[in-house]
Parts: C-alpha cells; sequence; structure tokens
RNA sequence: GUGGUCGUAGCUCAGCUGGUAGAGCACUCGGUUGUGGUCCGAGAUGUCGCGGGUUCGAGCCCCGUCGAUCACCCCA
C-alpha cells in the first residue's frame, strides 16, 4: 500500500479520461438549460435532520448510508446523500416559494453514500439533477423525463429503458397499502424480509429472490389503486411520451429507494452495465416541502448518474470520433535553450489573444519535442530558433498533412482567429 | 454490512509441482548537422499491495490487513 491514497471508494477522473467525464456532464447540464432551468449551487453538507425528515428514517440512505459527523460546534452534519432535499431547503430559507412558479433549477456535483463500493457504486459520486417545484402538471412530468432522455439522446445513448409508473396520490397509496399489507401476511416469510416489508411493503415488488417474486406475482398492485386523477395524470404523461417518441415501459412492481416520491415515478436503466444498472431516477414528491417547514408545493425532479452515464458511454462505443484530443491549436518549440524566453514571451501575447497554445523545448532533442506536440493534439506547430527570430519569420506546420507554409511571427495570431 | 474472486514494471498481463522476476504497449536515447505520427536499434523501470508466519529458501503455501472487482442488501 502506498502511504498515501484515496479513500475507499471514491472515483476520480484524470486525463485522458477526465476530457469524457466533463464531456458527460456538459451535455446533461445543457439538456437541462436549454429547458429554462437556472443553476442552483448547495453546499455538499447539510443538518442531518435535513436528511432524516426529508428523505425518511425508515430508508438505507439514512439509516445505513450517511457520512455524519460533528463539527465544532457540536453540530450534527451530513454530507449530502442525495440532492432533492437540499433544494429545498434551500428554497424555503429563501423565500424561493414566494416568487413565480414554478422554480425551475439544475444543479451537478458530489454526493455521498458509505456502501460498499462496486463498479458504478462509490462512495462519492457525481449527479446532474433538476427540480422543478410549484406545478403539479402531467406536462411537467413529461418534460423533467424529456429532459434526462433527451440528454442521453444526445450522449449516443441508445442501450438504455425507461421505467415508469404513478405511486398515486396519499388517498390512492393508503388503500393499496392496506391491501398489500394484508397479502403480505399470508406469505411465509423470513425475519428479515418481514421486518423490510415493515417499513415500506412495496420493496419487496423489488426483491430479487425468485421465490419472492413468484410470491409476489399475485400481490395487489398500485396502479389498480390510483384516483381518477391521478388515473388521468398518468395516462397524459404517457400520451406525451408516446408523441415525443420516448419509448418507455410501465413497470408497476417499480420501487425507488427513498421515501418522499408520489404521482409520477421513474428510472432509466442501461443494458449495457452490470448490476448497478440505474443510470437515473426521479419522481414526484407532494409532501416535501410542506414536510420541510415550507409551503405545500408539489414537485418533481431527477438525479443523474454522472459516473455511470460515462460508464454506459464507453460501453456504447460513442466516443470513438466524437471528441477532440485537446483544446490547443498551436504548438510552439523553442529550438535551444536560447529561444525559450522569447518563445514564453510569444506564447504568452498569443494567449492573450484567446489562442490556445503550449509549448515545449527543443535542446538536443527537436524529435522528443515534436513528439511532444504531437501528443497535445494541436493542429498546428512551429520550431523557433536564432534564424526565426531574427528573419521574423516561421514555418508553421499542419501536423495533420505534414505541410507547413511561412507566416510572420507577427501575423501568427491572424492564422487561428479566422477559425 | 454479508459472501466469492483478485492485487507482479506507468498500462495490460505471463511467471510450470515454492529456489530472490519477464513480455507487449508506453517511456528515454540513437538511426549524420533544426521537425512528430510508420520502421529499425539501444536503454531505464519493480521493497511481486502491506504486515506477520511456515520453510534452508516464497511472487507462488498459511493468517491478518488495505484496496479493487463480482454478487447480495440498496442505489446514481
Amino acid at each position: 500500500m502506498r502511504e498515501l491514497q484515496a479513500p475507499k471508494g471514491v472515483s476520480e477522473y484524470f486525463p485522458p479520461r477526465s476530457q469524457y467525464f466533463e464531456f458527460v456532464r456538459e451535455t446533461l447540464i445543457n439538456s437541462a438549460k436549454i429547458s429554462g432551468y437556472q443553476l442552483m449551487e448547495l453546499p455538499v453538507f447539510e443538518d442531518t435532520e435535513l436528511f432524516k425528515r426529508g428523505v425518511g428514517e425508515s430508508t438505507d440512505v439514512v439509516s445505513k448510508e450517511m457520512y455524519t459527523f460533528e463539527d465544532r460546534g457540536g453540530r450534527s452534519i451530513t454530507l449530502r446523500p442525495e440532492g432533492t432535499a437540499g433544494v429545498m431547503r434551500s428554497v424555503i430559507e429563501h423565500n424561493l416559494d414566494k416568487l413565480t412558479l414554478p422554480i425551475k433549477v439544475w444543479y451537478s456535483g458530489a454526493y455521498f453514500r458509505a456502501e460498499r463500493p462496486q463498479a458504478g457504486r462509490y462512495r462519492q459520486f457525481y449527479q446532474v439533477g433538476i427540480e422543478a417545484i410549484g406545478l403539479n402538471d402531467p406536462e411537467i412530468d413529461f418534460e423533467v423525463i424529456a429532459v434526462a432522455d433527451r440528454a442521453f439522446k444526445k450522449l449516443g445513448l441508445k442501450a438504455y429503458r425507461l421505467d415508469i409508473t404513478s405511486l398515486g396520490d396519499a388517498k390512492s397509496r393508503a388503500s393499496h397499502r392496506k391491501d398489500l399489507v394484508a397479502y403480505i401476511a399470508t406469505l411465509d416469510l423470513d425475519e428479515a424480509t418481514l421486518q423490510r416489508a415493515a417499513l415500506n411493503p412495496l420493496r419487496l415488488f423489488d426483491d430479487k429472490r425468485p421465490e419472492i417474486q413468484s410470491a409476489m406475482l399475485k400481490a395487489p398492485l398500485l396502479l389498480d389503486y390510483l384516483s381518477e386523477e391521478s388515473k388521468a395524470s398518468f395516462a397524459r404523461v404517457q400520451e406525451l411520451l408516446n408523441s415525443a417518441e420516448i419509448a418507455f415501459t410501465i413497470n408497476p412492481r417499480m420501487v425507488r429507494g427513498l421515501d418522499y416520491y408520489t404521482g409520477t415515478t421513474f428510472e432509466f436503466v442501461s443494458e449495457k452495465l452490470g448490476a448497478q444498472s440505474g443510470i437515473g431516477g426521479g419522481g414526484r414528491y407532494d409532501g416535501l416541502m410542506a414536510e420541510l417547514g415550507g409551503s405545500d408545493l408539489s414537485g418533481i425532479g431527477f438525479g443523474l448518474g454522472v459516473d455511470r452515464i460515462l460508464m454506459a458511454c464507453e460501453a456504447e462505443g460513442v466516443f470513438d470520433s466524437s471528441l477532440n484530443k485537446s483544446e490547443i491549436d498551436l504548438f510552439l518549440i523553442a529550438l535551444t535553450s536560447e529561444e525559450k524566453a522569447y518563445v514564453s514571451n510569444l506564447l504568452n501575447d498569443l494567449r492573450n489573444n484567446g489562442i490556445s497554445c503550449d509549448m515545449g523545448y527543443g535542446d538536443r532533442a527537436l524529435k522528443g519535442a515534436m513528439k511532444s506536440a504531437d501528443k497535445s493534439g494541436a493542429r498546428f506547430s512551429a520550431v523557433i530558433g536564432s534564424d526565426e527570430i531574427k528573419s521574423g519569420i516561421v514555418a508553421l506546420k499542419d501536423m495533420k498533412s505534414g505541410e507547413s507554409k511561412e507566416v510572420r511571427i507577427g501575423a501568427l495570431s491572424n492564422e487561428f482567429t479566422t477559425n
């Protein structure tokens, strides 16, 4: 073991892969921006109470996966395990709910869950999320799903599916729960499973053991208990998805891990990843804001897993030629150490003019410097020795064709401003 | 948190039934004086994850530990 290493289960991105990470994240963010969502930048740690009340104490996330510690003032602090609760807190705290509705925001950053790491599951991971607060319309449900889907399509992803369901309103859920609990009581289950069922009976639908799956086949489904209103709203969401040609599957057995979901709920699943295949998910949350002490506004949002989406992109090979290796236009080489200062100044001037460029040193091995130029991905290179400085003319070499042309050093920046 | 697999040069890995380590790629230098990507030649590189044990002797065996990975729980 090295003396210093990253804490267990964190993901890190460095060149060259970091450019793909950045590309994925920017693509996700852009999809939100073009739909009218605005940035919300929030703290990565919050009062522990926020997550207990917002996410729900019965959830695994809160009961056993939070990074919680006491700060120097004796306050209980938790590194955020998800994004929605923090957004609600901030909206309430700054009275944004008193402004024009809906509030539409996006956010991006690191989230923390103390789970056993696995491919695609990290203790610090990255999400891009959006929230649309203050409107309970099927149109906005559709919009939120479409923002995610558009981003995935823009990235070039194909092997993913969208599962949706509706958890209905409070009344629908209550009557379903009664019947479901009664049904589960007739099953012969082990202690651990019974305990899970007591916290949230819906979880049994998600159990991967075949005997549980078959036992749940005849269990009452929440979708059959939806009120007329919920049913109509869910139908409208489906119509909108259909006309937008966004393929989806209704999955009445889908269960989300956070307690606050109500109404339309959805999940994007990649077919190219292993067990951790959920690349994004979200849904409507009716009571959350009131629960946290704000106005009784409904909202809907999603969280997209940047790490997993990046892995899905790699698995589908969408990056082949879609990205440039570098953002550098020009690579300058000082032939010997004599010219270093001159080239350094020239480089600085070019950069002041907005031209992306870098330099290398020839010293003894010009070959090595040319290799650096090649690896930098720069479109052009130019070697500068005493002759060039004297004449004021350099041979600007096109690295792709290998051809070069003479250019006055003073006019170098004009070569690039045109593109 | 539970269980399985794995941990050898920067990367991907080989190393037979225990005798103190290799390959490919990458890297550095060179193939006549100042031009990369192909080719040829030469070279550097490892406390074999870490700690302990068994043994005359361990990269290969045993225990622990750290990490990765796969699955479960759960989820992005």
